[in-house]
RNA sequence: UGGGCGGUCGCCAAGUGGUAAGGCCCCGGAUUUUGGAUCCGGUAUUCGAAGGUUCGAAUCCUUCCCGCCCAGCCA
C-alpha cells in the first residue's frame, strides 16, 4: 500500500479518514447501504450537553453530511424518573447553536414504547424472554461475578403462556414496582456480564414527561436502543467505548426479533479535558450543591457554559475535528481547545482598550482641559477587516498595573522609572514620578509626560520603544465588572486522585470578579459580542450586562510569550535547557526473570511431540510449543516435514504463514496441502524462487489450493538472482530518486531498505533481496 | 486476570511488510504600534517490553507488562 497522502482534484492534502469513516465509505461502495448512510444522536434527556457530546455530535451529524446520509436526533428517555423537558429544550437549542440540523428526523425512544412492547412479545413467544419474579437484590445476588457464573432464576423456564400473561399484567400496571422484571434469557455462565440474563423491562408507576401515565412498565436501555436504531434504519450506531460490552447484546436482539433492518453498532473513545470533569453525574453535583452557578455557568464544560462564557461554536467543532476519532482513552489538554477559540476570534472580534487593574497616570504636560479624539482602528493589519472608532485621550489616564515596574528585569518592555513606551493609537510618554501611599508604600499613581511629537500615525519623532501598552482615559472610562475565568480545578486529572474527592480540587481561582474600566465606545455592546481586549484576551459581553452596568467574560487569555519567561525563572533568567527524554514507562523487565513457557496445558502426548519437536528436529523450544499444543497444526507439521525434512523452515512457515491465516478459518477448510507446503517450502530453500515470492505462492494456495511449482510457472516468480539483469532495475530506481540519493549520503542509512523495496516492487517480488541490497551499495557508497 | 477493548513524541493522532504524516504544546529566528497574529526553521534512529520470522518489522509470530470497561430494575 502507498504511504503517500491522498490528494485531492486541486491537489490539497486530505487528511485521512478516521476509523469509523472508514468503515462507512467502504459499507457505501459496496453497496451494503442503498438508502444512504443513518446516523443518530441518542442524549437521554437528563442533564446538559458538554464538549463530550460535542464530539459525538460532529462525528454523527458529520458523517452523515460528508456522505449524503442523514443523523436523527433521538432522546434515549427510557427511565422516566431522571428526565424532564427542560432538559429536551436545551438539548435541542444546544446542537443547533452548535451548528447541526436533525431536519424531520427528531424522535424519542418513548416513541416506539409500543412497537417495543411488541417486539417484547415476539421475545417471549419464542423463549428468548421471561418475566422474573426475584427480588432486586436477588438478581444481584444470582448474577455471579466477573469470574463466577451465575445461577439462573427460578422463574427461568415459565411457560410462554404465563411470561405473556404476566408481561400483559405488568402492562396493565396490576404490579407495584419491582414486582416482576423482564429478563432476556441468553446464558447466565456467560463470561459477558451483559449477557447473563439481562433485565430489558422494569415496572415503574411514574409519569414519564412525554407519554405521561400511559406506561408503567419502561424497556432499558439495552433493549431499546438497538431496537430503536433498527426501527429508524440507522446504519452506523455510534457509540462510546464503554457499550463495547453491550454490542453482543445488541447484536443478539436484533437478531431474535423481526426488525426491518439491521444497524451495526461502532464503538469510539469518549473525550476527556484535563483540569475538569466530564461525567453527567460529576456535573450534576457541581450545579445541585452549587460549586458553580449553574449548568452555563462559564467554568462549565457544558456547552450552555462554553457558549455563555463565549466560545463559539466554530471553535468547538474546529476542536472536535481537530482532536479526531479514535479507540484509545484519551485527555486532551485545554491548551488544545483554547488554541481554537483563539484562532476563531483572532480574525473575527474587534480589537478595544480595556483594563482589568487599574493604575492612574497623570501627564503632567498635557493641557488639562484637553481632550483628543483617537482614531483607533478595531483590527490589526493582518486580519483582514475593517471598521474603526476614536477613543478619546486627556491628561488623566489610567493603565494596567502590570504594565509598571519599579524595579524592571531584564527584557522588561514596559514603563518604569524613566522609561518611556507607547500608548496604543495615542503617543509615547515618560515616567517621571512614582506617586505612593505612605503608608502602605503601594504605587497610587504615575506622574509622566508625553511626547507632542510622537502622536500615532503622524510620529515625526523618529523614535522608537520596547513596548506599546493599553490604556483610557480617566473622565471617559466606563466601570465594568469583568469575571476572569481560570481552569475549574487544580490539578489535570481530578478524578484520577484517589485521596481526595474531586470537589476538593475545586480551582478557588477559577472565578475572579474585578471591576475593570473599559473604553467608552464599549458602553454600547450587547450580551453575546464578543472583543479583543487588546493584551488581555477576548471576553464576551454576558447575559448579565447592561447598559449601566457592564459585565464581560473572559473567554480566554491571548497566548502570552512574557509570562512563559517569567514563569520559568524571570526575564533574567537564562534560557530553559532541553526537556529531557521521559523516562520510559513501567512494564520492563528483566528477561532473566520471565517465566518460562507454561507446559500446564500439554497432554502427555503432546509433550512428548514437543519434546521431539525441541531435541530431535531442533526446533526453538517456544516454537516446539506451540506446534505440538495444536495437534491439527502438529499433524499438518509432521507430514510436511516429511516431504520436506528441514523442520525449522517448514515450522517458521506453518507458524508465521499459515497460522495468521487460521485466524480466520479452521485449518481442514483451507485447500492447503501439506505436501504442497512443503513443496513450496523446497523451491525457497533451492532458491528456486525468492521468500518474498513465497508468500504471494503461499497466499495463492490458501485460498485456491495448487501446486507451488505450477503457480510459480503461471505467474513467472522464478527468482532473478542474476547481476547482469538487476543492475537495470537498481540504476533505475536510483536515477529515478536523486533526493533520496542524496540524503543516503548525507547519512540516512535507513533509506536502503526504502531502494531495496522499490527494486522488490519493480521486480514484483521476484529479485533476490541480499543480491539487491549488495547491488545497491555498491552503487550508492 | 472471566470476558471485552486499548498502549506510536509532553497531549491528541496517521500509519496494517519498504523514508515514523499532521495538529496542539515546546524551542529558535524573522516580522510586528497587542510580549497577540503571521512567517520560516527545529524537535520520535524509534512505536509498552523482550524474544522470534524476514534482505527489511510500529506493522507478522510468541511471551510478558501496563491501562480502561463490564457484577444498575441507569444510559
Amino acid at each position: 500500500m502507498s504511504k503517500t497522502p491522498k490528494t485531492d482534484t486541486a491537489g490539497r492534502h486530505e487528511p485521512p479518514l478516521d476509523f469509523i469513516r472508514t468503515i462507512v465509505r467502504d459499507d457505501l461502495a459496496g453497496g451494503k447501504h442503498p438508502g444512504g448512510v443513518v446516523t443518530r444522536f441518542p442524549p437521554e434527556p437528563n442533564g446538559f450537553l458538554h464538549i463530550g457530546h460535542a464530539k459525538s455530535i460532529c462525528l454523527n451529524f458529520g458523517v452523515a453530511l460528508e456522505f449524503g446520509g442523514r443523523c436523527n436526533l433521538r432522546f434515549d428517555d427510557t427511565d422516566p424518573a431522571k428526565e424532564d423537558t427542560l432538559f429536551v429544550e436545551a438539548i435541542k437549542d444546544n446542537i443547533r447553536w452548535l451548528g447541526f440540523d436533525w431536519g424531520e428526523g427528531l424522535y424519542n425512544a418513548s416513541d416506539y414504547f409500543e412497537e417495543l412492547y411488541r417486539f417484547a412479545v415476539q421475545l417471549i413467544e419464542r423463549g428468548g424472554a421471561y418475566v422474573c419474579s426475584l427480588s432486586e437484590a436477588e438478581i444481584r445476588e444470582t448474577r455471579g461475578t466477573v469470574t463466577e457464573p451465575g445461577r439462573e432464576s427460578p422463574y427461568r423456564n415459565r411457560p410462554a403462556d404465563e411470561n405473556l400473561d404476566l408481561f400483559a399484567r405488568m402492562r396493565a400496571g396490576e404490579f407495584p414496582d419491582g414486582a416482576h422484571v423482564l429478563r432476556a434469557r441468553i446464558d447466565m455462565a456467560s463470561p459477558n456480564m451483559k449477557m447473563r440474563d439481562p433485565v430489558i423491562y422494569r415496572i415503574r408507576h411514574v409519569t414519564h414527561h412525554h407519554t405521561g401515565d400511559t406506561w408503567p412498565i419502561y424497556p432499558m436501555y439495552d433493549f431499546a436502543h438497538p431496537l430503536s436504531d433498527a426501527l429508524e434504519g440507522v446504519t452506523h450506531s455510534l457509540c462510546t467505548l464503554e457499550f463495547e460490552n453491550n454490542r453482543e447484546f445488541y447484536d443478539w436482539i436484533l437478531e431474535q426479533v423481526d426488525v426491518p433492518s439491521t444497524p451495526r453498532q461502532i464503538e469510539f473513545a469518549r473525550l476527556n479535558l484535563d483540569y475538569t470533569v466530564m461525567s453527567k453525574r460529576r456535573l450534576l453535583e457541581l450545579v445541585e450543591e452549587k460549586h458553580v452557578a449553574g449548568w452555563d455557568d462559564p467554568r462549565m464544560p457544558t456547552l450552555a457554559g462554553l457558549r455563555r462564557r463565549g466560545y463559539t461554536p466554530e471553535a468547538i467543532r474546529g476542536f472536535c475535528h481537530s482532536v479526531g476519532i479514535a479507540k484509545s482513552d484519551n485527555t486532551v489538554e485545554m491548551g488544545q481547545l483554547e488554541y481554537f477559540i483563539r484562532d476563531d476570534l483572532n480574525q473575527k472580534a474587534p480589537r478595544v482598550l480595556a483594563l482589568e487593574r487599574p493604575l492612574k497616570v497623570v501627564l503632567t504636560n498635557y493641557p488639562e482641559d484637553r481632550v483628543e479624539e483617537l482614531e483607533a482602528p478595531y483590527y490589526p493589519h493582518d486580519v483582514p477587516k475593517e471598521g474603526s472608532r476614536t477613543v478619546p485621550f486627556s491628561r488623566a489616564l489610567y493603565i494596567e498595573r502590570d504594565d509598571f515596574l519599579e524595579e524592571p528585569p531584564k527584557r522588561y518592555h514596559r514603563l518604569a522609572p524613566g522609561r518611556e513606551v507607547r500608548l496604543r493609537y495615542a503617543y509615547i510618554i515618560r515616567c517621571d514620578e512614582v506617586v505612593k501611599d505612605p503608608v502602605t508604600g503601594e504605587v497610587t499613581e504615575l506622574r509622566c509626560s508625553y511626547d507632542p511629537e510622537t502622536r500615532s500615525g503622524s510620529d515625526t519623532s523618529g523614535k522608537k520603544v520596547q513596548g506599546t501598552i493599553h490604556w483610557v482615559s480617566a473622565a471617559h472610562a466606563l466601570e465594568a465588572e469583568l469575571r476572569l475565568y481560570d481552569r475549574l480545578f487544580s490539578v489535570p486529572y481530578p478524578q484520577g486522585d484517589l485521596e481526595r474527592d474531586y470537589r476538593e480540587l475545586l480551582n478557588p481561582k477559577s472565578l475572579e470578579t474585578v471591576k475593570g474600566l473599559v473604553e467608552p465606545s464599549l458602553g454600547a455592546a450587547l450580551p453575546g459580542e464578543r472583543f479583543q481586549f487588546e493584551r488581555l484576551g477576548y471576553f464576551c459581553a454576558d447575559p448579565d450586562s447592561t447598559a449601566d452596568a457592564l459585565v464581560f467574560n473572559r473567554i480566554v487569555t491571548l497566548r502570552d510569550s512574557w509570562l512563559k519567561i517569567v514563569q520559568r525563572g524571570g526575564g533574567n533568567a537564562p534560557r530553559r535547557p532541553r526537556r529531557p527524554r521521559a523516562a520510559p514507562k513501567s512494564g520492563a523487565q528483566n528477561p532473566a526473570e520471565r517465566k518460562p513457557p507454561a507446559h500446564a496445558g500439554l497432554t502427555p502426548a503432546q509433550h512428548t511431540s514437543m519434546e521431539r519437536y525441541r531435541d530431535q528436529l531442533g526446533l526453538a523450544a517456544g516454537d516446539a510449543l506451540l506446534l505440538a499444543s495444536d495437534n491439527d497444526l502438529a499433524g499438518f507439521f509432521e507430514e510436511a516435514v516429511r516431504v520436506h525434512e528441514n523442520p525449522k523452515a517448514v515450522a517458521n512457515w506453518v507458524i508465521h504463514q499459515l497460522r495468521a491465516h487460521l485466524k480466520e478459518k479452521p485449518l481442514n477448510s483451507l485447500p492447503l496441502t501439506p505436501t504442497a507446503l512443503a513443496e513450496l517450502v523446497a523451491l525457497i530453500d533451492a532458491r528456486t524462487i525468492s521468500g518474498n515470492a513465497g508468500k504471494r505462492v503461499f497466499a495463492e494456495m490458501v485460498e485456491r489450493g495448487g501446486r507451488p511449482t505450477d503457480i510459480v510457472g503461471r505467474l513467472g516468480l522464478r527468482q532473478v538472482a542474476d547481476a547482469e539483469q538487476l543492475e537495470p532495475v537498481v540504476d533505475a530506481v536510483i536515477t529515478a530518486n536523486p533526493d533520496n540519493v542524496a540524503l543516503y549520503r548525507r547519512g540516512k542509512s535507513n533509506l536502503l531498505g526504502f531502494f531495496v523495496g522499490q527494486v522488490m516492487k519493480s521486480t514484483q517480488g521476484k529479485a533476490n533481496p541480499r543480491l539487491v541490497n549488495e547491488l545497491l551499495r555498491a552503487k550508492l557508497d
